[in-house]
DNA sequence: AACCGTATAATTGTATACAATTATTCATTT
DNA sequence: AAATGAATAATTGTATACAATTATACGGTT
């Protein structure tokens, strides 16, 4: 099999089963703890089992999916232990890049986080169901622009799969806390004012109270799905 | 091809060749920038393209080896740049671990950690060459035995990985400076003392000094060799 | 000699075939 | 019925073959 298409872009049989594998995990469509059958999974998506076994390499190393005592491979499973940890990590990594980020800042760059909040904010205000999903992407946005403001790689490299996998436990959010959203989107704001005074203990300081207090958030949604139904696995 | 001794556990043939590979480019044999051609790899491990591919890949994932834009392999090259990064990242999550670690704390844990300090001390004041590697070794230990007793999986499993790729670094500092492996030895001792005591700022604040003159000391072996004589690449 | 393009070789990417392992079924015994 | 074990099926692990890509060599042209 040559290239295939993914989206817009060319990308290899391996990397194109890598996407989708991780996109249906994103969105539920494979659940938590589902068994990964290879030969069913490559007959599904049309490719060999060759390319396939690379990709499920990835997402194992990754910790989108699990490797069992048998051999077999499963969706990875979520619990708060997790997430909390996940956070944890994030709050750490995120307090270096924001510090060396408010170091590095440029005029140019102001404008454009400046910009990245003005439409979180504008997607708040619009009361729509469907504006959500904005406000994450844009809020996403806003983190990793910082991420790479920092021009730390490692870091940024670590903290763009910490936010894959944090990505599962946020789909359950937003749905139920709209107050959270726009807490959020101040936050953010919040932090830019710092970072465009150069107070970096100031802003290292607001993101470490940003993070945690999207932690509880997560927190207190998984609990709350645990608890009511069960139904954790697929929330939707 | 059937499961393969390595060391003295047995291992399939991915991980065979993985631990190989790793084993090689942390010992030097394989120098960075080295171009890595799989066929020519795969004969001489003994074994096929198929599960080589993916020791390899697994390789590239931890950043051992680098992807070029040609598709190719090559070791990963290493630069001042990465090693400040590294501890940067290390730093920070080891006060994460050290944190943890002061309030999980138990008598027994104590007393082993208090004997790797010691036998640490041990190996310092003995002044043979071939003791220097025991000091790395056990120091290693010192520092894995507190990301385990944390608990912490997720963090536990990248300070593994940063720690791969610091070795390399390390490799080249205790031929030239045996003043700073004892002051690392009192530094280990000093955050033992303060995790004993319960004072997790404190423990957290020595352990920042200990990384941050790891690295002043890694950077400056690093300097060195490539001003000396730039063979940077195979310092042996 | 420098440049260009084509043929050839080297290397990686993917598919398939086969081996080894693990799970399941089902008859047999107690 | 429960337990045991052998036969069978399902699944993963590895090797090999082939396709696609990229690098190299080489001859001709200017």
């Amino acid at each position: 099999m040559g290239n295939t298409q993914y989206g817009d872009k060319r990308v290899s049989t391996k990397d194109y089963a890598y996407l989708e594998i991780k996109n249906r995990i994103m969105k539920g469509e494979l659940i938590p703890d589902e068994s990964i059958v290879e030969e069913r999974l490559s007959t599904e998506l049309v490719i060999s089992r060759t390319p396939l076994r690379e990709a499920l390499q990835r997402l194992e190393y990754e910790e989108l999916v699990v490797r069992q005592h048998n051999g077999r491979l499963k969706v990875a499973p979520i619990s708060i232990q997790e997430v909390k940890e996940l956070f944890e990590v994030r709050k750490q990594l995120e307090s270096i890049v924001v510090a060396q980020a408010t170091d590095k800042i440029t005029e140019l760059d102001k404008r454009r986080l400046r910009n990245l909040v003005q439409v979180i904010k504008k997607s708040d205000d619009t009361d729509e169901e469907d504006i959500l999903a904005d406000i994450l992407y844009y809020g996403g946005k806003f983190h990793t622009y910082i991420y790479e403001l920092s021009a730390n790689k490692t870091v940024n490299k670590i903290l763009l799969q910490l936010n894959d996998r944090i990505f599962r436990y946020r789909r359950l959010i937003p749905f139920e806390n709209k107050e959270r959203l726009t807490q959020s989107a101040a936050e953010h704001k919040h932090i830019l004012d710092l970072m465009e005074k150069g107070d970096k203990a100031g802003a290292v300081e607001a993101m470490v109270v940003h993070i945690e207090n999207s932690l509880e958030c997560a927190v207190n949604a998984i609990k709350r799905y645990m608890h009511t139904d069960g139904e954790i696995n697929n929330p939707k």
